[in-house]
Order: structure tokens, then sequence, then C-alpha cells
DNA sequence: GTTCCGCATGAATCGATAG
DNA sequence: ACTATCGATTCATGCGGAA
């Protein structure tokens, strides 16, 4: 076993198997985020045995127990998760399970909103599509790391609307305030142009990965990794399916720890970092794409 | 006392007191929907006396009760709330009535999700700006009263004529524009394919609002009115405040029971609803507005 | 008559200061 | 130690006067 308590071999590494019986493999406090999206209630059966809603919770709370152990005190947790329609209402898995991980120690910091914008069709007679999940961030103290201009946006429309009647002496004053940076992100927009983001996150649902379906976009564990972690930082999934969260901390230059159970989600997750990391520059995120256009 | 055990006089009537007091005197089910967005916790604390976060649950499950009592069995009750942050910490009060209002006997269909535009500014070192409330809609039987196409809206091509006014804007921002519409009358559209909204609502908080400040704008309550009620049916409102359910109510066709604790907040209803009354057509819904300038 | 711009105004939250 | 108050921070929106 290496010095660092074992963290070596498994950075960068999507392991197989149930992260019940790898999280006790890591040591304390070495994760500076969590970032995952687990197998919902009753979706994917065919994996971790099917876990009934009526059961989500008890099975959860040993994982979120271990998740803190392994998580830094400084460190985030974000879980994207969202309660089955059951019987004809909402289950109460999710509000439960966030009674008990507070009583766990865990801090119930913020809440998230993930807006889908193209949502599975379908009609129903009492409800209408549901498109929008919950994000919790949970955190182990009230202070905790956060880098808000990594992810801040470009303003409202009526005020880049006024800021296009400026003169041509306004802009080169405000171009040269900024100084020469020939970035493609948006933080080196002009300061006056971005604004802070809210809790209310409208990913691009779209899918660029042909090959494989994600199960979520890579924009989203992308906007918490930017938002919570640093270059060189470490960010556990520990339901990483097909390696979302991995591609993210490639193109992000942060390190990964995957856990995914099923074989085949972890042949492909493996492949699609092994492409990243050959042709880092095929994809981009979204954002940086629309601005590359505009 | 009247033949329907009282309900009359409180039929289209601003009534003054606390909804604690005022809820008995109402029959047994005789509200076809109740919608509200009560004080939240500490936030109107000089108005209503100010209920602390940790007795909110205690303070409304009485409430809750009773309206369980009043609403009929095919009937709706929308709530609009969103915990305060406490501590550094969101707090639990609302997921906690979810659950005790459930243990009363009601039932968590949905969880509508109101996404607020222009939401208050602020900087913090551990959150963003809330942009977002829940409306947590409760019924009595797992079949209800519900008109979906009553709140349809167009889809498509509209969203590609507005898309190509966006320069280097953000998509993020301006998915508000092409969510799910309020106030449409669906009249206008037609020829057009119209679509269902999902649970997603986009909007506007009204700010500079003349006539006192309008807690919720008259969007939201007339999109839930015009969802779970028909022509005639009887909505009730047990925290009214400046009457904006009322106005919705007036608009719309319906009768209304609104209970107001403050004389100031009812005397401003009670103003904006023979305001409404006598000049119907002064004042429409947002979306017509600036549909009717397009 | 339009368009443009200044300004006030919010269901907010944190941290410091005061009692 | 615990609670109450206050200043600082921040941005979408609509009104009203100005150009």
């Amino acid at each position: 076993m290496s010095v660092n308590g074992g963290l070596d071999r498994f950075i960068n590494q999507i392991a197989e198997g149930d992260c019940r019986e790898l999280l006790p493999q890591l040591p304390h406090e070495c994760i500076d985020l969590v970032v995952t999206s687990p197998p919902y209630a009753d979706q994917r059966k065919h994996i971790y045995g099917g876990v009934h809603p009526d059961e989500y919770v008890e099975w959860f709370l040993p994982i979120s127990a271990e998740l803190k152990r392994v998580l830094k005190p400084s460190g985030s947790f974000v879980l994207n998760i969202k309660e089955r329609v059951v019987n004809g209402e909402r289950h109460t898995y999710v509000i439960e399970l966030i009674l008990k991980m507070r009583e766990q120690g865990w801090l119930w910091t913020e809440e998230y909103i993930r807006h889908k914008k193209n949502t599975y069709p379908g009609k129903w007679p009492n409800r209408f599509r549901d498109a929008w999940e919950r994000c919790l961030h949970f955190t182990k103290q009230k202070q905790f790391k956060m880098f808000q201009e990594a992810v801040m946006v470009p303003m409202g429309e009526w005020r880049h609307a006024r800021l296009r009647k400026l003169s041509d002496n306004d802009l080169r004053r405000d171009v040269s305030r900024v100084g020469s940076g020939f970035g493609k992100r948006v933080a080196n927009w002009i300061g006056r142009e971005l604004a802070y983001p809210t809790n209310v996150l409208h990913m691009a649902t779209e899918c660029y990965n042909r090959n494989h379906a994600a199960t979520f976009p890579v924009d989203l564990p992308a906007w918490f990794i930017k938002l919570f972690t640093e270059p060189g930082d470490v960010v556990l999934d520990p339901f990483i399916g097909s390696g979302t969260t991995a591609v993210a901390c490639v193109r992000l230059g942060r390190k990964y720890i995957g856990f995914e159970w099923n074989p085949e989600y972890v042949r492909v997750a493996r492949e699609r970092v092994a492409q990243e990391t050959s042709q880092p520059n095929l994809y981009t995120f979204a954002e940086e794409r629309a601005e590359y256009e505009a």
C-alpha cells in the first residue's frame, strides 16, 4: 500500500465494484468533491439489486456515511436526484434522506435546481412532464471551498442591448481594462457583462457523444467541479455510470475516482476517458462552443 | 345562516381575520381549489407576528387540517413556499411539513418549481441568489380535477423566431422565454402547434407595483386556477395578502374567498378587486400584454 | 412618437456589532 | 453565549423623463 493510505491506486481510475465495498478502501478526508447521480429508485433494478423506493434511504445512508468520512472538511457533496412517482404520489425518500443525512452530521447547505429543457415526452391525466431535478448540496462545515467566479455568466439581454450602443472609444476602453486575455473562458470577458448565476441551472440536455448515452450531460458535473474545486483536486463519483464525471475531470484538469458496479458501464467509461485523453480538443463544453460561434 | 352552511357570506369577499378562526366557519367540502402563499417563516414578522422556522410546522398543521376539511374531494391545494436559510443551512421545515401533511391524509401529488427570473440580488461566500420556490400540489384523492388544455403553450417556431435575436447572450437565461408560458390566451394561438407545459414555471416577480407590492404575481395563481378549476368554481386563499388570488379569480370568472389578518392588506385587496371589477380590461396578464405589444 | 437611459425596488443572506 | 439589528452586497425589471 502506498504512503498516502491507498489513494494512489484509485486516482484517475474507474474501479469496477460496489461502492459499498470500495469506499472503505479510501483513506479519510482525501476527496475535495463528491458529485454523483446515483441509480434512481427502481429505475435500474438490474444494478445494485434494484433499490425499492421504500428501502432507498436505508440503502443509501451507509454510503453517505462513508462519503462523509472520505470527504475533506472543506469539501462538498453534490447529489443529483429526483423522487419517483409511486402510486400517484411523489415518493418521500429524497426528503427523508435529507433529514437522515443531517442526523449523520451533513449540512444541507443548498438545493440547486437542474431545469431540463428537453424532457422525456409523455402525457398523464394528473401531472405534466417532469422537467427538473434536485442537486442537493451537502457540506461538512459551514465554510467550504467555493469559486464563484469560475461559473459566472453573461448578464441579461437588456444590458447587452445597451452596451451595444457604446461608442468605439468606450468599447476600446473596456477591452483594454481587462487586458489582452485571448482566453476562450467566460471568466475573461469584460467584467461588467458578467454576473453570478443563481441556484437554478439550465443545462443543455443535448448529448454530443453519439456513441454512448450518458445518463447526465457533462455540463452538470463540470459546473459543480468548476464551482467547488481547483485544478489538481480529487473528485469522486461513486456511481459513475458511463464515466461522465471522469470526462469532465479530464477536461478541467482535475483528478477523478470513479466506481461502477456494472462491467459494461465500466468498459464504456474507460473508453470515453481514453478517447477524451487522446483527443482532448475534440469535444468542448456547450457554452464554450456557443461562445466560439458568436 | 344560509342554506348552504354559511358559505354565501364568504363568497367573493375578503374577510378580515386570522384564518385559524375563519376556516372553521366554512362548511365541509365546499372549495374547489386552495392556492396560497403563506407568510414565510420570520419574513414578515412585523405584519404576521413572525412564525419562527422551528415552530413553522406546528403552526401550519392545524391550518392544513382545516383546509383538508373544506376542500372538495376532487379539489387541489397548491402551496407556494420556500425554506429560509438558517445558520448557513436550508431549514427543514418545508420538507418536514410535507411528511406531516401526508400523515394528515394529504397526497403529495406533485411539486412544481417556480423559477423567478428576477430574484433578489446579493452575494455571499457560500451560495448564489435563490431563484426558485416550491409550488407543492396536494390532493385528497389520486383522481382530481385537472384541465391541462387550459394552460397549453405554443411550441416550436416562436422559440426560433426569438432565438435569432440572441447574440452572445446566454441561452440559459433565455430558457425562461420558451418554457411554460403563463397566461397565454390559447385563442390567440389557434392554428399554431400547442404543447403541454412542464412542471417548471418561469415568471418574473412584479416589482415596483404602484398599488403596494403584490407578494406574488397574478400569473402564478391564475395558472393554477385555470389548471385546476372551471368557471364558477370556488377558490380559497387563506393568506390572501394584497388580494392577488382574488384578482385572478375575477379575471377568470371564478368565485373567491380570501382571508387576511392585516387590516391594511385587507383594504388594499378590496381596492384592487373593486378596481378590477369596475375596469375589467384595464389590466391584462403579463404574457398577453407582451403578446399584444409584439 | 419612438428609443434610450437613470433609478428605485424587491419572500435575501452574511458577518459584524450591540445589548 | 445567545439574540437582535444593521450595513454591504447585487441584478432583473418597469416606470418616467430625456434625447
